[in-house]
RNA sequence: GGUCAGGUGGCUGAGUGGUCGAAAGCACUUCUUUGCUAAAGAAGCGUGCCCCAAAAGGGUACCGAGGGUUCGAAUCCCUCCCUGACCGCCA
């Protein structure tokens, strides 16, 4: 949620800003705006109003302590009650209008965000490794694992529904083995406290980080939609710290969560969802960071540096893009993703979005911080994958292919998976 | 799922219609004193919003949430949520 203070100071500076963005969001300023001054303008006049009600009730009180007449008193405060209960309900009115509006808003773009219309517009920041190169013809995943019996597409459509994949044998073994090696390495090497947070997520939580009230068909909906899928654990894992005044010491919270992730997907297929690369469940280990304002954008480039370390250590080429204004997340002021190159598929697969929130999911989840005066500040929230399963799975199958069809197993899994190639 | 008991400030806990944002204790902050790893005393110590150019200050709301009754609600009534105990069920 954005600033109404720094909405009403600089509008049309907002505005500019958000028109950088995709969507039309910034036409709601100026109705924030209207409804801001209609709430104010009846709050003060409420509270005038309530502020007599409170001195003349304590008179009657008095009058009836000491055996008055207060019968004249009693009805001036019902007159007064009555015009409370009526301005009451406008500047209610204007309040739920104005917060409704807020939380249509998206975040600011970050002032040194690169400006574009979509992804094509997204810089490469850098890149790490090279493309491997095959004395073969390279095979996709879908290829490779179902030669090897890694996982069933037809079996988890049969007992779910399509977009939902059985891992099986040696495959399933990959997957807790990854899980594992990436909460060992942000555990044991970046500082993160691990939690297991519930999966079925209430309401309140998903307008903390942003999901509501947009992107509610997005997500899957339980008891009328009262509950939803975590459709990832910065839900959970951000929400944990919800309505809280941390100490300033307390700063910087690194947690760090393993998950299933559930989205709709509506609307994708094609190559891009290809095998294993859109799923409506799929894992994700989730790095959180609760920070002092002054050291967002710092932490930022930390929180990317701890889901690169990944793809380091099991040897997988990417590249960082930065995301440009017209592509980022609704909640975010800046992002780089990080993709990672598949050689059967080709190309390059987002395994990755690091993202700063700077006070904007704070601020919708009153989440501050006191300072050194006193002060109640509101938080910076950031997030990244770190990272999730499914495409990570995709590109080493791809890169550790080797020509008979086996899979060699990346030295910092072998631990994990107690073999050193899949076959 | 059922029955009963509860939900008050960071914590414990008093308050059953009026001067209660709320006693007291603990914790915390500052100061004083004695001195040593502690003790005693004093003061301070919730959050949002509104008014004010700002600071100072003032106002208003908040005692799980939302309604209602009343001149006036932490206190009475209704609905919901949550917690605990016991029973049932169960991995």
């Amino acid at each position: 949620m954005l600033d109404i203070r720094q909405l009403r100071e600089a509008p049309e500076e907002i505005k500019t800003r958000l028109r950088n963005r995709n969507g039309e969001s910034w036409r709601l300023v100026d109705e924030v705006l209207a409804c801001d001054e209609r709430r104010r303008a009846g709050e003060t006049e409420k509270q005038t109003l309530q502020g007599e009600r409170n001195r003349l009730s304590k008179e009657i009180g008095v009058m009836k302590k000491e055996g008055g007449d207060s019968a004249a008193l009693e009805s001036t405060v019902r007159g007064i009650g009555e015009r409370i209960k009526a301005i009451g309900e406008e500047a209610d009115a204007a309040e739920a209008a104005q917060t409704n509006l807020l939380l249509q808003i998206p975040n600011l773009p970050h002032a040194d965000c690169p400006v574009g219309s979509d992804e094509t517009a997204n810089p490469v920041v850098r890149e790490w490794g090279e493309k491997p190169g095959f004395p073969f013809a390279p095979k996709d995943h879908l290829e490779i694992g179902t030669r090897l019996g890694l996982f069933d597409f037809e079996v988890g459509t049969k007992i779910s529904t399509g977009g939902f994949v059985v891992f099986t044998g040696p495959g399933a073994k990959l997957e807790r083995a990854l899980i594992q090696f990436l909460l060992d390495l942000h555990t044991e090497f970046h500082g993160y406290t691990e939690v297991a947070p519930p999966h079925i997520i209430n309401r309140d939580c998903m307008y903390g980080t942003g999901q509501l009230p947009k992107f509610e068909e997005d997500m899957y909906g339980l008891e009328e939609n009262a509950f939803f899928l975590a459709p990832t654990a910065e839900v959970p894992v951000t929400n944990l710290y919800r309505e809280r005044i941390l100490k300033e010491a307390d700063l910087p919270i690194k947690v760090t969560a393993y998950t299933p992730c559930f989205r709709r997907e509506a609307g994708s297929a094609g190559r891009e969802s290809r095998g294993l690369i859109r799923m409506h469940q799929f894992d994700k280990v989730e790095l959180v960071n609760i920070v002092h304002p002054d050291q967002s954008f710092a932490q930022l480039e930390k929180l990317t540096a701890e889901a690169e370390a990944v793809l380091q250590r099991l040897g997988l080429h990417y590249r960082i893009i930065e995301l440009c204004t017209g592509d980022l997340g609704f909640s975010s002021a800046k992002t780089y993703d990080i993709e990672v190159w598949a050689p059967g598929h080709g190309g390059y697969l987002e395994v990755s979005s690091c993202s700063n929130f700077v006070d904007y999911q704070a601020r919708r989840m009153r989440l501050r911080f006191k300072d050194a005066d006193g002060n109640n500040r509101f938080c910076h929230t950031l997030n990244g994958s770190g990272t999730a399963l499914p495409r990570l799975y995709v590109a080493l199958l791809e890169t550790y292919q080797q020509e008979d069809g086996s899979v060699k197993v990346p030295e910092a899994l072998v631990p994990y998976m107690k073999r050193e190639v899949i076959a």
